[in-house]
DNA sequence: CACCTTATTGATCGCATGATCAATATATCG
DNA sequence: CGATATATTGATCATGCGATCAATAAGGTG
């Protein structure tokens, strides 16, 4: 690997270059996890100097913890619009968990994984990923609340649901991270295993072509 | 944190140390992460010059993928001896969930968090993993087995279902770790899914006291 | 008791990390 | 067109990592 000669980066406005420095993060976190994000790489991605990095960033901690923060709130807003097409809770749940385990996003299950790890020694990372699992559980409850006022759903604890049904799904991710291929099957038994818990019948959360 | 002065380390033989120094490994990955198993903690740990574990140990990648091997596959023993004494398949998987989900193995769970992280970076670890995973799913596979022979399991796929369930619980457990306090409620409502995967009646799954 | 094998160590290297600061260059304003 | 505010940079520091090797010292053996 040559060192790429850098020519002065050309002045810009500061939002404009801390924009650019958040974008550059970002790619760097999707392509090579949230360990890559240093101050050097990001400085070359952004075609930067890594004092530059420094200058518009407190500290790389909060780099990192706002960079996955970004990743998984940009996830969660585009599953949210596409849900909100659907005609009612069954069809929301069974395509929400079609969609996040049909093995396209495993580059944001790195960042989850990851995050997971050096949450424990970056606090602002930490309190990153509760805001955003945080979210993502009150992404489900809405739906199975709203399943069980008008679509038949039994869950007595519909809190306690919701965050049975993300850590499965994360779970079941993270493991094919590391399985080999097959990622194809992941999703094909946990619709049973939700119909289970939330009373439905056998089936009920297929979703129609 | 004062430097504590390190005296000479008695003459042991070479198989006596190495032991202590897997132990001092073994000890500081539960306690503080498979991240903190690093030439210097280990040989302070042990109470040994750090060229000392070089010296035993061909390299640190190596040592942390074995004392990851090493933690999984300990536990793995311990739980498969505790459900041999169980009368069958159904009691097995009931207690099997029960246990792994019951919260007094948080510093396991921080071992595998970080061991899917630091795989992607470690080869030698990510092979452990995977053979510990693998371990760890036909444990579930031959429970599975049993009671689709034996106490009406209907499961198509016996290895899928296996896999299934693994993901699941280390969903569970690995958010478990973030989340604040209530780590009891954490197996609640994994029987019912269970029960759903595996075409079980609501309640098989109970362990009685 | 003396010797010799070898367990153990201190010193050191190369590399990567985050962070700081004075110096430099550039866009914009008067 | 010149002056000024400031975006950008190179240099540097302190820290932690894995790894290597000659030097040291301790235990077992004759």
């Amino acid at each position: 690997m040559s060192t790429p000669v850098r020519t002065r980066a050309a002045r810009k406005s500061p939002a404009e270059r801390s924009a650019e420095i958040v974008e550059a993060a970002r790619l760097v976190a999707l392509e090579q996890g949230l360990t890559a994000v240093t101050l050097r790489a990001i400085a070359a991605r952004a075609g930067v100097a890594p004092a530059l990095v420094a200058h518009y960033q407190p500290s790389m901690d909060a780099l990192v913890a706002d960079t996955f923060a970004h990743i998984v709130a940009e996830e969660l807003d585009e599953l949210s619009g596409l849900l909100a097409a659907l005609p009612g809770p069954t069809e929301r749940l069974g395509t929400l968990l079609d969609t996040l385990l049909d093995g396209t996003r495993d580059d944001v299950t790195i960042v989850w994984v990851e995050a997971w790890a050096l949450g424990r020694r970056n606090d602002a990372l930490a309190a990153s990923v509760r805001t955003q699992m945080d979210d993502w559980q009150a992404l489900l409850r809405r739906i199975i609340e709203e399943g069980v006022d008008r679509a038949g759903f039994r869950a007595p604890d519909v809190d306690a649901a919701a965050w049975q049904i993300l850590g499965m799904v994360d779970g079941l991710n993270a493991q094919a991270l590391v399985r080999w291929g097959d990622a194809s099957e992941r999703g094909s038994l946990i619709h049973g295993a939700v119909e289970g818990m939330l009373g439905l019948q056998h089936g009920a959360l297929a979703v129609p072509d």
